[in-house]
DNA sequence: CTACAAGTTCGATGGATATCGAACTTATTC
DNA sequence: GAATAAGTTCGATATCCATCGAACTTGTAG
């Protein structure tokens, strides 16, 4: 049964763990993870995930977390917005997200 | 009470969880974590935790895991080896290293 | 004491990547 | 439609870091 690409969600698999680690070991990335934790649905624009960076900068951290399977990006209401992953990310390896945002700041 | 420094163990504290993912990031290091989890004692010589690079490039990585509070040298019987500082870690950040060596490889 | 083995340290090098600014895209608003 | 705002893409640059080889250190064996 093929899935319904229709929709263009194209979700893209979690990576490995190696590229997963990598995508949080940024301090910048880190963040914008730990802020979308704390978000609604774990949702969150783009602009309130970041601070001190050029939206350029921003945009490509945006990227290695999406390649890594850690985010997804939509749109809503015309504004872009990441998600966590959360779900799939543990599903992939159990606990390593969660820990990571448990662990003291 | 002071801590006794004449047996010059010297341990060094945990570092920031940046600095641990950082380190656990890379694919050498991570493997080497992962024989060193693996092997009797969490402890291993030096030359049983990696293949394929030289000596010296070893012993960078084992640096960098060490300043990282993640593992620890000792010499035993003339030996250098290394110890993976599985309880420190967890002390540090419950979850996060024994969830990382769970995952699939 | 000499030779060898195991690790470390030191420079040097190449490749990866974090950062920026500018140009482009796409919506929304006036 | 022009103007603004939010993100992305693209080049360019600079820094970080993984890797190597060579020299050094230390301990063991002969």
């Amino acid at each position: 049964m093929e899935a319904d690409l229709s929709k263009s969600s194209e979700l893209i698999p979690v990576g490995p763990l190696q590229q997963v680690l990598a995508a949080l070991a940024d301090p910048v990335r880190l963040e914008m993870v730990r802020r979308l934790a704390d978000a609604e649905d774990s949702t969150a624009a783009c602009s309130l995930l970041y601070d001190g960076i050029g939206k350029s900068t921003a945009s490509h951290h945006f990227k290695t977390l999406r390649e890594a399977g850690v985010t997804q990006r939509l749109v809503e209401e015309g504004q872009t917005h990441q998600r966590l992953r959360t779900d799939d990310v543990e599903g992939a390896y159990p606990g390593v997200l969660t820990s990571i945002l448990s662990s003291p700041r």
